[in-house]
DNA sequence: CGCTTGTACAACCATAAGGTTGTAGATTAG
DNA sequence: CTAATCTACAACCTTATGGTTGTACAAGCG
């Protein structure tokens, strides 16, 4: 098993700002689902190619894609990865509520027992 | 149970704009732990009342956090419902990769086959 | 070779974001 | 009642964001 070392607080930045945003959650989407160039993507949106370039600029920057050269063009992918670590930093605030729940449980059936 | 609807893509932009900043993430991880008003917030961070106060604003518009009132002072905590609904999203781009993985083995099967 | 396609990037613009200070209203404390 | 505390919000400033157009260059096509 790999061990990861923790993201940084800009690296999280970086990741949540670039889902911050439909086209680039979609730009998301289709490149876990299949490779596009920059030009296909490009396609699918109602701006010039120039924006959408930036929205996949976004992306990389925050590893959630990456581009690969296939002749003029940039293959571009989803980096599961990444996902699954924005997945678990989620993961952990719901870990905190829950222990928050056990904390007041537990008080909760101390002060019964101590009705005895 | 309770169906929830599908969240605008407004509404996930806020989400995730919200968690795209290292102060409102840890506003949100304390809030989510204990309730704290927003003066014991700002005590924690190294920046105005105000600023704080407009961070939790943020939070409160994603429906990140909720406030109640208690006196003077707004109690703020988290809505764990809303981090979970967050993370249900990334886990649907996983399971988009994941799918696609499945069709890519289900055609080097075929290839596989084929050659027989 | 010359033309088209795909990409990169700079320059620019409007608006949003993140911070500040200042003012004002509610609530509690003395 | 008066003073202190907690919050809200407006006004302002600087920088970032998301879009545009235009230019440049590399790679395929005919």
């Amino acid at each position: 098993m790999v061990v990861q070392a923790e993201l940084s607080d800009s690296e999280v930045d970086r990741i949540f700002r670039a889902l911050a945003d439909a086209t680039r959650r979609d730009i998301l989407r289709r490149s876990l689902d299949s490779e596009a160039s920059v030009s296909q993507l490009a396609a699918a949106y109602d701006m010039s190619f120039a924006a959408v370039q930036k929205h996949v600029a976004v992306l990389e920057r925050a590893g959630l894609v990456s581009k690969r050269a296939v002749g003029r063009q940039r293959a571009v992918r989803g980096n599961p990865e990444r996902v699954e670590r924005a997945r678990a930093l989620l993961d952990r605030y719901e870990q905190i509520w829950r222990r928050r729940i056990e904390r007041l449980d537990a008080l909760l059936a101390d002060d019964l027992t101590a009705e005895h």
